[in-house]
DNA sequence: AATGAATGAGGCTTCATTCAT
DNA sequence: GATGAATGAAGCCTCATTCAT
């Protein structure tokens, strides 16, 4: 690695603290650089301005959590457990690359073209996931047989429903600890609520 | 109505809209104080500060969110009927009610207590008012027999679940409308996506 | 006077000095403030920006000049005498208004739409006086008979050359007292350099 | 050419450009740096400061320009055209050797010693060449006698007159096109608007 | 009850200059 | 010779808040 790289990797890595910690507007160009053990102007020397920074953070971000779905999505055989690995690593990972997540769940960033091009890019990553797992399981048959219309509108609304996630109750609930919550929820997903039909 | 509930009333529904379109932090005393036909010095004539006014805000935007939530469950007979109707309402909802939603579904606001109080009350209504229509579904037939115990689990997933809605996908899909996008949750929500076991 | 005026007064009447002193660029709020006997944030309570201190300044400073100019013209009789005062006013005026002088003789400004205006707008104010100068001249038959065209020229032609005197020679020349500078550059103007042709 | 003295020329070529345009205080290191191809910090090794580099290129403009004003009037028989070659020559010359004009006619500079003398150098340069031109055309006849003072008085006033050309007006006057202004202004020079004595 | 006037604290950014290599 | 990296000092501007009236 170039001494260039060192240094924006050095940067960026106090900056992903602090910007997830505080946000962008209340995190100080002064505080990124005291994390960097530099100078504050030498900022400008790597970054145009805070914004490029922050962007930059974001763009990183995105790349771990994507890599960290992929994993989960390959490290598991039945489609089921790959849904189950795919909303745990989502939690997990979203939960430790907070600006990205930050850009994901607020529209304070709408202004900045290129997050908004890595959000929608997120969104289409995931759906694809989604309909790929989705189109394993109704292979294998662990899944309800399901059109291709089907599937687009499921992957959408689980995409959407996956993202509550990122917003834990505060007050937490003593009787449902994380892991037992993935569970719940696939479970739900697996079966619903609905009473069945009985057949004669 | 006293005069001073009046202006204090010209305020709040003045910040409601800043607050709600550029957040706490980038709207200015000064908007406020234009919003509401008055001088900025005025604004503390009324409250403490910039933190009271985004607080009161919040409390009153909460109250309507609340109102609409217990209509939508009321207005229904079938229980399936009324979680239509809650996650519509919740939609709609929380959408009318910008301030609100910013302090449910963000991390900035973490430091003020009050704002704290009235998030985690928020979330024992909606998960008391979703117990509540589960119960009555159980009891008429419409769901699975359910335990107590699975039942606030269910409660809690489907609570976290409904959040994604607040944050819909930038690219907008075509294929499923708004009000497509609802019975399609709740489907899922009914039947879920497991194949049905055959019995011999 | 209202209170507001007064003290939008002062800070100009600072602001004049300065901006003449050292230029738009290395003249500072602080000292714009300081002068004014006020905070820096206080300015921004009278003025959008630095620019608009000096656009002020600047048209202020117009103001003052055109009127000496006129004042100058009405004060001869003679057209010759009413040139001489003309020179001279427009010596002194805009040696004493330094900021309107930087802009209309330097080209830092270009940018700036407003003082771009006033700018063009002193230039025909100048050519106009001189035009009408010269028409009182020929009338009088102090001047030579002069068509329209000609006066036009004339007019420019001097206005150009009497711009030359707001830049002195920095090595001051003994001989020539700027109170015979200007008798000596009329005498020139009048009767020119060239050997009369002789008549038979 | 020595290598050193390459690149200072490259140095200076482009500093020259981006003086002329933007001024020395707008003007950056990196731009000019950047114009040169080379580092930033290269400059400071041929060069102790910015201030240098200006004066550097001042120094090397004017003496394009003394040499220019020198061509023009040798190149001329006729002491008129001599003239009238001078103020061409200025015209255009200054014109091309932006960083020097701004010197001779801003007063952003009177704190750079050497600046100022080459400011009041030039000076004597012009008078000088302008006594010449005044006495060759006493000599032949062109001009009217005149006494060493009194040329002495119109140099000064020309050499003061022809500066305002250097400012031309903004609201570019369609009347009069460059080469018909000087003409005009030699006419002037040469004849006055006086209206001659009549001889009985 | 209302506000005009004032400001301190703080943030982003620029840039000439330095220095180790 | 040449420069990449670093920075201190400085400047413009914002804004919540105060206070006398």
């Amino acid at each position: 690695m170039e001494k260039d790289e060192l240094v924006i990797a050095e940067i960026l890595m106090g900056a992903k603290r602090l910007f997830g910690t505080h946000g962008l507007k209340k995190t100080t160009m002064e505080e990124i650089a005291t994390a960097a053990g530099k100078g504050k102007s030498t900022l400008y020397y790597y970054f145009p301005s805070k914004k490029e920074i922050f962007e930059a953070v974001v763009e990183e971000e995105m790349k771990n959590v994507v890599k960290k779905l992929r994993e989960a999505i390959n490290s598991c055989t039945s489609s089921k457990d790959k849904l189950l690995a795919f909303i745990k690593a989502q939690f997990t990972s979203v939960r430790g690359n907070q600006c990205f997540r930050l850009v994901v769940f607020e529209e304070a960033f709408d202004s900045m073209k290129l997050l908004m091009y890595l959000k929608s890019r997120y969104e289409q990553i995931q759906i694809d996931m989604i309909k790929e797992v989705l189109l394993g399981g109704t292979q294998t048959g662990e899944f309800k047989e399901l059109s291709q219309t089907k599937m687009n509108k499921i992957a959408l609304v689980m995409i959407t429903a996956f993202r509550g996630m990122h917003y834990p109750p505060k007050s937490a609930q003593p009787e449902l600890a994380d892991g037992e919550y993935f569970d719940e929820m696939i479970d739900l997903l697996m079966e619903g609520i609905g009473r069945p039909t009985e057949k004669t």
